[in-house]
DNA sequence: ATTGTTGCAAATCGTTTGCATTAGT
DNA sequence: ACTAATGCAAACGATTTGCAACAAT
């Protein structure tokens, strides 16, 4: 994967960044595997090549990327900070017993699009579907507890 | 307040929950104002009328009255256990900037409720849209920090 | 050479848990 | 009276911070 590494070095510059080994690690993995992992997850999936990298250091990385606009924050509903490497506004699907986040490839279309009953001089940015699922793995373990 | 502490209450015991003071408080609190704390700042905000209220109470009490369906848990961007006391499925728009919630009174239909591109054997539950806005406050104050 | 970034350890913050006491039914 | 819920303090887990060593430009 040396032109993948490049190429995301290269994003890294563009964006007025250094291209450092954990950045250019954590959007590798991102690009690679399109999950949603949360910090110490991330730790977890890079250690194996990078014994070095340290906790916080992930952290760092997350928030440099998220500023400069080659990473995105997702909200989350078990308090642990998840990041999502697609930046273009899409959907989510998240499953509602394990908490696992789907991107959707095609964007539904949503009626209205400036909403009513928004407090005055309240500005639009954008919006999306969050949908609500029960993934296949966990509709298979209905009985198994959260292991997320 | 008299009657709304016992319309709550009521509620409470219909729900098969003893109707504890830190329960109707919580209940209280949120019809009163339809704001969306998290759980240090529901803390901080019954403490005046509540100066014996524990802080673990408050998430015991929070947990309790999600079982029961009296409250919602939001999803929020900043890590922190936000909570909802409207439970009917509605839409939100959120603050990009400071992370406060606005209930939406209208439910926006949204064009595919089945989206495309789930993975085989993912059942959809519900949807609701999320629009990222930024609050009419947050516009005064570009400039200032993360005040939540 | 300069300055931003890393890795480590300690600090902090939000949340959970154990347990004796208290209060709702 | 019975039992669930509370308040306190301690435990825990995720995230943040201070700082010296290091690496990208």
């Amino acid at each position: 994967m040396r032109t993948r590494a490049a190429a995301v070095a290269a994003r890294l510059r563009e964006a007025g960044l250094r291209a450092t080994a954990p950045r250019v690690a954590v959007l590798e993995e991102l690009e690679r595997n399109r999950s949603h992992p949360n910090a110490l997850e991330l730790h977890r999936l890079l250690s194996a090549r990078h014994p070095s990298l340290s906790v916080s250091t992930v952290y760092l990385t997350i928030e440099a990327l998220v500023k400069a606009g080659l990473l995105r924050r997702l909200p989350a509903r078990d308090g642990r900070l998840r990041v999502d490497g697609v930046v273009e506004e899409h959907d989510h699907a998240v499953c509602r017993r394990c908490g696992d986040v789907f991107d959707l490839p095609e964007k539904a279309p949503i009626a209205r699009s400036t909403p009513r009953g928004l407090p005055k001089g309240t500005r639009v940015l954008s919006a999306r579907v969050e949908y609500d699922v029960l993934c296949a793995r966990c509709q298979a373990r209905r009985h198994i507890k959260h292991s997320n």
